[in-house]
DNA sequence: CCACCTTTTGAGAGCTACTCTCATTTACGA
DNA sequence: TCGTAAATGAGAGTAGCTCTCAAAAGGTGG
């Protein structure tokens, strides 16, 4: 049960969903009404232009019922359910690949599952966190959040070394960076979405090879 | 007069300081009274559970001055006056030198420096930097901006490449990604003080070698 | 030294994100 | 159908941050 490949982690979610208790399709009904009600807000007027309330207004429920599915506002925009199933997607590959293409593998998978979901609130959120500052911060702290120890934990198991071993931190570093330096030229759309795989793959064999630019 | 190596650059600056019009002088005074009073108090007391009106009565100003000062109570950690001194320094460097050396070169100069000047200081910004997460996020947004752009351009120069060249851009996050890890290690003690320029020279030449950990 | 102009400051009102408490309603299980 | 546990709403309160306006302090020409 646990060797066969994820093909549509997010396609199993959605089958759950459905014989749920209704209790907790309601709860999942509201949150998907709030955050849909305020990414059109956001794009509508702004995203420091759009109060807490106009949102719960929108939704139909009180502020402090906003706060009870959100911590915050930048939640709204930052949440996403794709951390877990990369993990799950990273540790089914092959024990003989290398961490950088382990990492590779784990993009060609999951890129298109993402974009297959729901291409308007993807894009919508993609735009926000691009513009707005603070939801870049809180997206980048995220990232680090979710991907940092994984990888850590990965590439320990696959070198042999161990998990605080400083040359591993410093090798799982950088590949943040150049993931991040993939996700902003992105965001910034100096990279066309299909081209994004292709873009993560150079990036990571550049730093296989050492950065050979000039 | 651009030709000399900056060798005490910072000394420079408090040079200049003394032979401010008055007003000047008050201003730097008040600026540095703030931070001095906010980073006591931090470390005190924890960064939440210190108000900007608790900073402002230690400091004798008054919150809306604080406020002139440091746009947001973030600011009081995370600013910093290093870059344009990194990108001096940089530049500074011989041309012929492979960018990775010329970054070693420079932070061989600049560590001393920042660490002669208020040790005390640069380490409880440090620690909290470290601890805090709405800190953290905005250091990295601040690096993004701030010395990121800095290594961009000057390595851009160096390899010849535009400015907004994708490889030069993944290899500068790559860069600020060893950085980090290095000031991590740092932090948690991992790293002696007197070791971390050795250190981040480890860093940089795993770096330049594709990390080989095998 | 005085008068004038500019910059800096303080006081206070106001907005919004976010927290906490408590009473009310709603789904679930017996 | 009744009792329990969970979800909600209302409201008060805190703190970061903005804006406005009048008072104070620094700099300058006579």
């Amino acid at each position: 049960m646990s060797t066969s490949l994820p093909e549509h982690a997010i396609d199993r979610l959605q089958d759950r969903l459905e014989r749920l208790p209704l209790r907790e399709r309601k709860k999942l009904k509201t949150r998907r009404a709030i955050q849909d009600h305020a990414l059109r807000l956001f794009t509508e007027q702004g995203y420091d232009e759009t109060t807490v309330e106009q949102i719960a207004e929108a939704a139909e429920i009180s502020p402090s019922t906003f706060f009870r599915y959100f911590p915050t506002k930048e939640d709204v925009v930052v949440t996403d359910e794709y951390d877990p199933i990369m993990a799950e997607i990273f540790r089914a590959q092959p024990a003989g690949l290398a961490p950088i293409e382990a990492l590779r593998a784990t993009f060609r998978e999951i890129l298109p599952q993402m974009l297959a979901g729901d291409l308007d609130a993807v894009t919508a959120r993609m735009r926000l966190t691009a513009q707005v500052p603070a939801l870049r911060a809180r997206t980048t702290e995220s990232l680090r959040e979710g991907t940092h120890a994984v990888l850590k934990e990965v590439i320990a198991e696959r070198t042999g070394r161990p998990q605080d071993d400083l040359d591993v931190e410093a090798f799982t570093w950088a590949l943040l960076g150049v993931l991040q330096a993939a996700m902003y030229a992105w965001l910034d759309g100096r990279v066309a979405i299909d081209d994004l795989t292709d873009h993560i793959d150079h990036n990571l064999e550049l730093l296989a090879a050492g950065f050979p630019l000039c």
